[in-house]
DNA sequence: AGGTCATCTCACC
DNA sequence: GGTGAGATGACCT
């Protein structure tokens, strides 16, 4: 399966993106979203799974055209323009298939109630599982560990309830995720956690 | 069936 | 204002 890659030179980071193309109906799906902190990085993520090669721009004409869409929206995104990338990648006709990665009707409602918030907002685990309907916020965590789309599904907007940060890409505590958490929320405009 | 949490609350210092 | 124990619910093996 191919995975493109996108260098946000800015601030050193590796995006990478895994996606399948059907030619008959010309539909992009995005399998997984990974940010890599280094191109070692990068690499030790390609050899685990040997199942994923690197997409040049040479491919069919329309997938090049989305690929380029994406770069530039994932760009503008980290220039710190306050892009919906959910809504603005569907609109490419990209298909993100959320009923497949989530298969539950706890998780997908996690999801649901998270694709809500706006960037520069946040909200938190509590509060999630109480709009669902529950009290299973440790749950909601358990969820967003697992979210095959950071960026797209917007998870760096969950904090704590008492304003902690919480953690990230599957990380707790202070190391380079949590930093990045920290920075994501800082290019949305949420500003506190220097 | 039992183990694992990206949490929360409350009772202690 | 920091720490630790217990509660807790959905998920995974």
């Amino acid at each position: 399966m191919p995975v493109y890659l996108i260098n946000i030179s800015k601030y050193n980071l590796l995006i990478s993106i895994k996606f399948s193309w059907r030619t008959p109906d010309d539909k992009m799906e995005i399998q997984e979203v990974h940010i890599h902190e280094s191109k070692k990085d990068f690499q030790d993520y390609l050899k685990k799974k040997n199942d994923i090669e690197i997409s040049d721009e040479n491919g069919h004409e329309k997938l090049n055209l989305t690929l380029k869409k994406l770069r530039e929206i994932i760009i503008d995104y980290f220039e710190g323009k306050k892009l919906d990338l959910y809504s603005t990648i569907q609109n490419l006709n990209v298909n993100l298939n959320l009923q497949e990665k989530f298969k539950t009707n706890f998780s997908l409602g996690v999801i649901q109630v998270l694709l809500k918030t706006r960037p520069g907002e946040t909200t938190d685990y509590y509060t999630i599982a109480k709009k669902i309907g529950t009290n299973a916020y440790r749950a909601v965590g358990n969820i967003l560990r697992n979210n095959p789309l950071p960026l797209i599904i917007p998870c760096h907007r969950v904090i704590k309830k008492n304003g902690n940060l919480g953690g990230f890409g599957g990380a707790i505590g202070d190391c380079w995720k949590t930093r990045l958490k920290k920075l994501l929320l800082k290019i949305e405009g949420v500003n506190g956690f220097s």
